[in-house]
DNA sequence: CAAGATAATTGGAACGTTCCAATTTTGTCA
DNA sequence: TGACAAAATTGGAACGTTCCAATTATCTTG
């Protein structure tokens, strides 16, 4: 029953005509004559031919292979499936496929699974680094003119192009609207330290509590997990203190949710007796009770723009990294205090 | 600077052995000499040679390609997430990289990524087909002999593997539990009617209150999106109702932490005063507030299992089509009002 | 040391496609 | 109709690997 592959000569010998008109038909090319071209078109159908793109592949060694790989290090966090989402879109629609794979923020694997993929010709690589990538660790693939692109985020001298949220400007920002409505002891909860999102999103806040000259207290930084457990540990934390904080800025989304739950367990409610903001804006964020306020990055929009410019280098021939960051905006909900009348939210669903 | 493809000839010419050679080290070969061996992998090494397995694939048309395929319909859906990195797992560890692709629940959609994957010579795939698959759409492929697994749907008449849940199972016992808690207003709340699971799920409900003579009353089921806004949608339906009920059993659990939000819109203590039950155990359900009783189905496990069976079957040459119904368990949490202390639940993060 | 066995290596054909140059067919026009 | 141009078709080489049969080198043993 396994009956064996049938092949562009096949279809040839079943037309009659040589295998390189076939050829030519495949690529629909304007030489071969409108009557052949119907001809062996159904001659493809009835045999239920499949193009082979691997043996395709192989001649055309200049063109490419109408694969782009994504490798992100947490798949599980819904804002890279939504990014992996936005990727499939773009690319599903310019006729690539997408190899996918999840590296659990192990540089080995990720390594592995890179080498992998080379293996197999991708033409280019949308890349979320695990943590402690190193640029030597991309060299290789930049060396062999492969167009990489990093999001979220970056790897030091690494001549990629990368597409990163604008982190300081967006927690600025979130500090700035927690200023405005009256709060002077806000903390920042969550993330790893040793990421250069967390730095950059801890510049932001520092540096929009100095512009109002308020006084930035290292103890109301907590950093913990980039997780809902996370959150909730970092809230429990912050809630020790002689001070207590009367807001918080949260490294994600996640955290966010999880400070909500944190709160909710004091019995206190988040949006009415402290105010929280996330980083993200998940699906969830909108649905959520209360509606999460939050820095709007638009992981599918990411992930489609991210895809986008990858064709274009693989299509220019030309990867000449340019680092795109990416503008971002407060989408003010209910969770930082500035509530609506409940009643009118929940006619908007 | 784009340097052409270092082959495996080059290899062979810069170790002074035969092309033959060289493929022999490659596939690890133990008719080699260790020396000749030790050589050859030197100037693997030294001139950054990488294996084309696009190549490779075109001579050995026997054995296979070392790709699966996995489609979703929902890949922004935390569910199916965790069951792609479930499957990445095993596939990864297996020496498999993977095509994924979404069908946004798009028939047209995946007919097209199916093919293109074909083209690309998967090895198998893992499909959790689009609302409104027919067995006809898979007919070309299993004609070819490629295996292929349906997960969490299955498509009447086909004759493919298929993982599924027990969906009958895990409502019959959720509602079960809610019984035997005193509740006998029981609501079934969110999903497509129109959907095999639905089904399941909804006679489950049904037995389960029949098993107890209590009477089903059509009212009590309200369809809906299944995500957490169709879960909103669905409580308030459900609120508006003459005699109201007091527990609902969800569809999944994205509908289940709609209803908390429904509930909690309404002043009402999701877990205290309404008693609500998930299904799927997604990772945000232990952590939520309250946290969620839902049927565990574990996604990450479902996905290691179908990659399991897939491979098994390219392996095997042959792919008799197994049904495989994974049993599932209820997991007893906040959201049904068994409520633990809650200090001693926060203790456990 | 002859001679057979075993170990190691090798050249060429094959996989299914595309590309090129060459050839055949068709069309045009004086 | 002859001559030339344009359109359509074609055979063979090439892509980078694996496989097979054949060859050469190395070891055993009487």
């Amino acid at each position: 029953m396994a009956k064996d592959r049938v092949t562009v000569i096949d279809i040839a010998r079943a037309a009659g005509v040589s295998k390189s008109t076939v050829s030519l038909v495949l690529q629909a090319s304007p030489l071969v004559n409108e009557v052949t071209r119907a001809k062996v078109n159904a001659v493809i159908r009835d045999l239920g031919y499949v193009y082979n793109r691997g043996a395709a592949n192989l001649r055309q060694s200049n063109s490419k292979s109408k694969i782009i790989g994504i490798v992100v290090n947490d798949l599980t966090n819904s804002f890279f499936a939504e990014l992996a989402v936005g990727v499939d879109m773009v690319v599903q629609s310019a006729g690539y496929v997408q190899f996918l794979a999840n590296t659990a923020e192990s540089v080995d694997r990720q390594r592995e699974v890179i080498a992998s993929m080379r293996e197999h010709g991708i033409s280019g690589l949308i890349l979320s680094p695990a943590r402690g990538t190193d640029a030597a660790d991309l060299k290789p693939l930049v060396a062999s003119g492969i167009p990489v692109v990093n999001v979220v985020r970056q790897v030091a001298g690494a001549k990629v192009s990368s597409l990163i949220s604008d982190n300081h400007a967006g927690m600025r920002d979130a500090v700035r609207h927690l200023v405005g409505l009256g709060h002077h002891r806000i903390a920042f909860l969550g993330g790893f330290p040793d990421t250069a999102v967390f730095n950059e999103r801890l510049q932001g806040y520092r540096d929009a509590l100095s512009d109002v000259d308020l006084a930035v207290h290292d103890e109301l930084v907590v950093s913990s997990a980039p997780s809902r457990a996370g959150g909730v540990a970092a809230i429990e934390r912050a809630l020790l203190l002689r001070e207590r904080p009367t807001a918080a800025v949260c490294f994600n989304d996640a955290v966010a949710f999880g400070v909500c739950d944190g709160l909710r367990a004091h019995r206190l409610d988040p949006g009415e007796d402290f105010a929280v903001i996330g980083f993200d804006d998940v699906i969830e964020a909108q649905t959520a009770v209360p509606a999460l306020t939050t820095i709007s990055v638009d992981p599918q929009g990411m992930g489609r723009r991210a895809a986008q410019l990858l064709l274009k280098q693989i299509n220019a021939g030309r990867a000449d990294a340019e680092a795109i960051v990416s503008s971002v905006r407060l989408v003010v909900r209910q969770s930082c205090g500035a509530a609506i009348d409940k009643r009118e939210r929940l006619s908007l669903l």
